[in-house]
DNA sequence: GGTACGTACTTACCAAAAGTTAGTCCAGGG
DNA sequence: CCCTGGACTAACTTTTGGTAAGTACGTACC
């Protein structure tokens, strides 16, 4: 993200170019969506390949259904998710990232990443208070 | 972000890597403020330098007084955010990103501009719907 | 004298979103 | 009969975000 020059827009500037610091633009509704507390873990959590709701619930620690099913739905109408439905009983659904969608979750997961690896150092070196060891799923 | 491989930890997991799919683990708290609504652009409005708190308002197109402050204070705590009082009244406060904070919002940063360069395709490539030529400030 | 402005917050109250709990439907199992 | 898993949805409660007003003070202007 380079400083936005203020000149005359060139060429490239005919792209529309969105602008995630103006309000109205509609990169802010897009980056609210993919950093939304729910949004960043799903699409992680499907950058491993498809999975089935109750397969993501149970990964993404502390996520309801209802959340789970709003981000989801969400995420699709975006582009980012593709949702397929077997049309059975009991229900089988599987979702699985977009092209896009993998593009953007490889953004959010190098944020998620750099975290992990500099949790010690955030948390002030502090070894007592990490217990991560309790791993989520996966 | 690699598989977590559910072998032994090896000497490098004696390092207490964070694991945001955990819902107990403090990285999980640390990526809903990196990744919250306002912390996102925050820091990103942080990047090219110190910035006093009106200035910040004005960049961040859409937050209020009170969500700035609140979200500069809670970055401020977890060490990404530097804030300087002068001590004066009329009051002068400026913020900076301490090193790390410079480190998250690179990351951040790149997920921003991902999505701005990729709006077209993002909207669909609508011409109508994407009017970001006002720019929020800069 | 008064009012207005900018600065960086804080407070009180309301609106919106998240969270909790229960429910739907069905096949299979005990 | 009940329970389970699956993928949601609806009703209600709780939490967080948003709106509007307030604080204190120096400076400028009428």
């Amino acid at each position: 993200m380079e400083t936005r020059g203020e000149g005359t827009p060139g060429l490239s500037e005919k792209l529309r170019r969105g602008d995630v610091f103006a309000e109205q633009c509609p990169s802010r509704d897009i980056l609210n969506h993919l950093t939304s507390r729910w949004g960043v873990l799903a699409l992680m959590a499907l950058l491993d390949g498809t999975r089935r709701f109750s397969e993501l619930r149970r990964k993404v620690g502390g996520v309801s259904e209802k959340m789970l099913a709003q981000t989801l739905k969400r995420l699709e109408k975006d582009g980012f998710v593709q949702r397929t439905d077997y049309g059975v009983v009991p229900p089988r659904v599987e979702y699985a990232l977009t092209p896009m969608g993998r593009e953007a979750a490889r953004h959010v997961a190098a944020l998620a990443d750099w975290i992990e690896r500099n949790l010690p150092r955030i948390m002030g070196a502090r070894p007592g208070a990490e217990d991560c060891a309790g791993r989520a799923g996966g």
